[in-house]
DNA sequence: TTGTAGGCGTTATCAT
DNA sequence: ATGATAACGCCTACAA
């Protein structure tokens, strides 16, 4: 039996004959045969293989949409190969790179904002890929997410709606962060078209730690606001927690929002109000997205998916000023 | 000029006069050229590339280590694939399969209980390899982690020594899943020891929901434990959040702990009482191990390293009988 | 249905 | 220091 056989029994057991196939499963297991990716790769220019690039892997809100587009991709036979660049856009613009030449057949992308590098590497190899998340500042193709402006004005009118009229803000850097920019963007629209202010806007690493000390800094510059906008739950957990060192009441001296939704975000004390982020959905969509495109289909419009506002009990209307 | 003297260029730059290097340069930037990893893969024997297969990516736990280990490769230049199997030991084995086609220089798996196709898939490739995680039924060489039997034994000595006589656990699956089993086990040991009992060991998902449903069943029994014992910090946020809406008071009714110490452990309601996990030392060691190995270095012999029992404020000594 | 042969992009060997 | 050439393992026509 000759060699062609064999990878066509391996590959397409229907078109061979029952005893050859046999044969090739008896060697297979005999050998302990392990078909070499690379071979398979150079022959036949494809992978099989998709990869996702995240800001980090330390934020459970990404961990939970890699789980959820695992679930869809898996189910297409794809593997899902996981990287992080811990906000460094440089390293992302090197793990794309990686990643087009290890001939991946599609390509996840947090967020719209990414070096040009990116777009055109994307561009050359003609990688399948999906920018998710996010909408803000998205080009017209292939973008998948929410508006975190809007989400963030919803946020702010609640806040408004309480009787806060004076408001600061934990965010991210917003360099190479469309969303952090967005959240901070949403915000002072908001605070701007009811006549309230932004008091303090504080850039600190989008961590629980961040947050902590986020709010040691505000704490510090007694700038009088009544409400503490976090740009993500992980760094509102953290400021929760300084808050409660510092002896500062949540939600009445205080009140304090985060940004996702994350399970934890209802075990906190008080519980966050905060964004929901549509996980499970964005992860199914872009996954579907992302088979379809893999499958020869069209680029798609950019979608918009939707957010909601969960009210718990980190924010009540202002009654005395905090320290 | 020749392709094998591009070749050399990019990889050996020092090997080649200055003239070429800059041309080879040149061309690369302008042709955008990538160069093909399977190729490379096919020529050289190696991939410069080393992959982890967690149990789930949805665990802080796990992707805090992710994080710690990425840290250690990157430095070495080695990009870090992640995979998550969901607690399958099917795919798990799948995967280890995948990567070794792949050609990945190393592998990191989690825990020493794997499919005995596994280690033979291993062994026939030679993939230099890592069990980490744990050192309970660990094999002689390779493995990497903590005891979970004694870890689980100095948490159950401090209940007892706070006055327990009486406790449930709620565990995961144990099959195919030794820190679960030794957790058990070292619970069970420490109780035998004293003359104390176990009422009830409960097993659910290694998840918040998990801890949540477990607490309800618990309750529900009635089995007069005056403490719970949970397998891992997920499933005692669950718990501890249940016991809230339940109306039983944490430590006063009911003493609760955890496993971990993840960071969000510190901000539940009442804080939680728990077991460390060394992580970030974990990754540290895991990293260096495993390029030592891919360095060619010899199987190491199975270390342990240790755990911490962290006393939080969702533990005290029994007063009344919970409801 | 099966065998044969060429080539995928890269590195490695060996002369030059 | 460079150029030619033979692999690397697999797939895919195409011929038999």
């Amino acid at each position: 039996m000759s060699l062609g056989s064999a990878s066509k029994a391996i590959n397409a057991p229907a078109a061979v004959r029952e005893k050859t196939r046999v044969a090739v499963e008896a060697a297979v297991r005999k050998l302990g045969y392990i078909p070499d990716a690379s071979g398979r790769a150079l022959a036949s220019r494809q992978s099989r293989t998709v990869g996702i690039i995240l800001p980090t892997i330390s934020n459970v809100v990404y961990s939970a949409f890699v789980h959820a587009l695992h679930k869809v991709l898996a189910g297409h036979g794809y593997p899902l190969f996981v990287l992080a660049h811990e906000y460094d856009a440089d390293l992302e613009a090197a793990y794309v790179r990686e990643l087009i030449g290890r001939g991946v057949d599609g390509l996840v992308l947090i967020g719209t904002d990414h070096r040009a590098q990116v777009h055109d590497l994307l561009a050359a190899s003609a990688t399948p890929h999906i920018f998710a998340w996010s909408i803000d500042e998205a080009p017209a193709f292939n973008a998948l997410g929410i508006s975190n402006h809007r989400a963030m004005e919803a946020l702010a009118d609640y806040l408004i709606s309480l009787g806060h009229r004076r408001l600061s803000m934990i965010t991210g850097a917003v360099i190479g962060n469309e969303r952090a920019r967005a959240r901070v963007k949403g915000l002072e629209d908001a605070v701007a078209r009811h006549g309230a202010s932004l008091a303090t806007v504080l850039e600190m690493p989008l961590t629980i730690e961040g947050g902590r000390v986020g709010f040691a800094e505000w704490l510090a510059r007694k700038d009088g606001a009544t409400a503490l906008v976090c740009a993500t739950d992980l760094q509102a957990a953290g400021a929760l927690d300084q808050a409660r060192l510092a002896g500062v009441r949540v939600p009445q001296d205080l009140s304090v929002t985060g940004f996702d939704d994350i399970e934890f975000a209802a075990l906190l004390s008080p519980p966050l109000t905060t964004i929901r982020m549509p996980i499970d959905q964005l992860g199914h969509d872009v996954g579907a997205a992302l088979v379809a495109l893999m499958q020869g289909g069209a680029p798609f419009a950019s979608r918009e998916l939707h957010t909601g506002l969960v009210v718990r009990a980190s924010t009540a209307g202002p009654v005395s000023s905090p320290k």
